[in-house]
RNA sequence: GCGCCCGUAGCUCAACCGGAUAGAGCAUCGGCCUUCUAAGCCGAGGGUUGCAGGUUCGAGUCCUGCCGGGCGUGCCA
């Protein structure tokens, strides 16, 4: 709608070419807004204000002289000027109606973009260390992530979900350790302790019971705690552990450690897996750490960076020069026990991304990865690419209420608030809203009874309501026997005259703008405000009038508004990956 | 110390690229069900947008300095 705008400015000054020549590239578009207050019309434009200093001539002046040249338009029902300078521009009904025709004519395509080819864009997010199960915070990335993603599709871009896995490094080893030490247990054996350092949630007791053992002869305590330092608090924790998985690798072999540690990583990953799909996200790759390392992508990247002189050798280590690119310090790439740092994999993995051909990257991380951001970039740009074509968005941390208190985490003992149990709570369609209803740069306070209440004051139930309550006023015709032709509600769309009427058609317009507003800031809370101020719209409307009537020309006008309506709700709640009923 | 993010009604949050009188929900108070679902609607009260300057036709939004909160500042991952 708002092109009908820009081009009745446009043919305006383009009858008027000295205030077209101060134009200095603004573009009439970019001037154009929906006005907040309905007295002021349906859009306003600024472009008065803009040019009134290169023009040296006053708003209101120029306003007249430009709304002078607006041609007669049967979309446009009146022009006028107001406050500093503001064109402001009433469409009329026909505009409104020429919409709900689209709206019904592209169903679940209105407000989309067609596809484009380029630019490729890789989404990556959550990817969380395949080391236990997700966790409530995961979720908020979950759902950020699989919405943006949905939101960047609308606007025709081609998206490429990946989920990075840490499947490499230490941490699988601490991972294989605490699994063979709950096997021992399982065995009847009695451990002095559990490592500190060590996994302690129960999922690990499941792998082990679970674990396919075959070929490994009998292992003793003994064996896996011989000449081990002693364990926080009084010793050092990490000495502890490092002790422990050499034992293991000799008391289980290296293979058969190998195989213990394999096992633990694809139940876990594969329970990563399950958990997402049942909320609905879902990726085109899930890239294996294992897999840079076994191709030597780590080791190609790190020559890619000699070849260009941004390493050199120190203290025994090697070194990136990442401050030439704006890091506050260089960067280790390679320890001095030859160890490659997890950065060398990180940057071999962006690497990688933009070899495969993907032009755009999006990395979806914690906010307190923020320290990472400016050395990717530099990575990135010392390989010979853009710097700039990695966007991250850092999400804040999630805290769940309960009974009105802060529901406090604990991963000290194993016992942490996992997304499948909040799923289980509160369901799969609260927790996607809720966990997108704030700004990903805004702490996120969960209330957990709200979400599960299925009363006012759940927005998630308000927007599905009336979803819901369309499908009914549909059945009920039908339950009387009755039908209503599209056609004759189209012909018929001159009957709406109410106010209600007026704001719905008015709100249901906006939806392809705000989609892109939306797309382009990355923010789903944007339509998730929409989706509510939407809902708001339909049951005042409901409430005001009847919408099975005796007069069917009105009815079946009033039937293709709600038939609109019911489209774009379902759009949206799509686009969040939320349902949308056809009764409560 | 330095870096990044945040600070809006009692609470949780909006406000598109700087626009007109800063908006919702919850909570509080008052109305509306013989009607297609009251999981709804209508109305009322509630604000020095953390503080102080600056930029301009116009600032919650941009700039500077403070105050408060979060995170980071590893040859960990």
């Amino acid at each position: 709608m708002k092109s009908i705008i820009a081009q009745a400015l446009e043919s305006a000054l383009s009858d008027l070419p000295e205030i077209r020549a101060v134009l200095q590239g603004i573009d009439v578009a970019t001037t154009i807004e929906r006005t907040r207050d309905s007295s002021h019309g349906d859009f306003a434009s600024n472009l008065a204000m803009r040019l009134a200093k290169p023009a040296r001539r006053s708003p209101r002046d120029l306003a007249g002289e430009i709304v002078e040249h607006i041609g007669d338009n049967k979309l446009l029902e009146k022009v006028d000027i107001a406050g500093p300078g503001f064109i402001n521009f009433h469409l009329s009904a026909e505009a409104f109606h020429g919409e709900l025709s689209t709206i019904l004519r592209q169903g679940d395509d209105y407000g989309r973009k067609p596809p484009k080819q380029s630019p490729r864009i890789l989404l990556e997010f959550v990817s969380a260390n395949p080391t236990g199960p997700l966790h409530v915070g995961h979720g908020r990335h979950a759902a950020f992530g699989a919405t943006v993603g949905n939101l960047l599709e609308t606007q025709g871009l081609p998206v490429h979900r990946e989920y990075y896995v840490n499947d490499a490094g230490r941490q699988m080893d601490i991972l294989g350790a605490s699994v063979c030490l709950r096997w021992l247990e399982k065995q009847g054996q009695t451990l002095p302790s559990f490592p500190d350092a060590g996994y302690k949630g129960e999922y690990i007791l499941d792998i082990a019971a679970n674990l396919k053992t075959t070929g490994i002869g009998t292992v003793t305590v003994e064996q896996m705690f011989a000449d081990a330092p002693a364990d926080a608090p009084d010793g050092d924790k990490e000495a502890h552990i490092e002790a422990l998985i050499a034992n293991a690798k000799s008391a289980f072999g290296e293979d058969g450690f190998d195989r213990v540690r394999q096992q633990a990583l694809d139940t876990i990953r594969d329970d990563i897996e399950d958990d997402l799909a049942e909320f609905g996200v879902h990726y085109d790759r899930w890239f294996s750490e294992q897999s840079l390392t076994k191709t030597d992508r780590i080791d190609k990247a790190l020559a890619v960076l000699q070849e260009r002189g941004m390493l050199y050798e120190k203290d025994g280590a090697t070194w990136f020069k990442a401050t030439d690119f704006g890091d506050e310090k260089d960067r280790v790439v390679v320890r001095d026990n030859g160890v490659k740092t997890y950065f060398a994999s990180d940057i071999a993995y962006h690497f990688d991304k933009r070899e495969r051909g993907f032009d755009y990257l999006i990395d979806i991380l914690g906010s307190d990865h923020h320290g990472y951001v400016t050395r990717v970039k530099a990575g990135l740009t010392a390989m010979g690419y853009d710097g700039d074509d990695l966007e991250v968005k850092l999400v804040q941390f999630v805290v769940l209420y309960r009974n009105g208190e802060k529901v406090q985490m604990s991963t000290r003992s194993g016992k942490f608030d996992t997304l499948r149990d909040l799923r289980a709570e509160v369901g799969n369609d609260a927790a996607r809203f809720f966990y997108v209803s704030r700004s990903n740069d805004q702490h996120l306070d969960f209330d957990l009874d709200v979400a599960k209440s299925e009363s006012n004051d759940n927005p998630v139930y308000y927007i599905q309501y009336a979803h819901a309550r369309i499908a009914q006023v549909f059945a009920k015709l039908r339950a009387d026997d009755e039908s209503w032709e599209q056609s004759n509600g189209k012909d018929n769309l001159g009957r709406l005259a109410e106010p209600q009427e007026r704001a719905l058609m008015t709100a249901l317009s906006r939806y392809p703008e705000m989609l892109e507003t939306a797309a382009t800031n990355r923010a789903p809370q944007t339509l998730v405000h929409y989706l509510r101020d939407l809902a708001n719209d339909f049951h005042t409307y409901y409430n005001a009038h009847q919408f099975i009537v005796d007069d069917v020309a009105l009815r079946d006008a009033r039937l293709y508004l709600c038939a609109a309506t019911s489209v774009v709700l379902a759009a949206g709640l799509d686009i969040l990956g939320v349902s949308a009923p056809n009764s409560m």
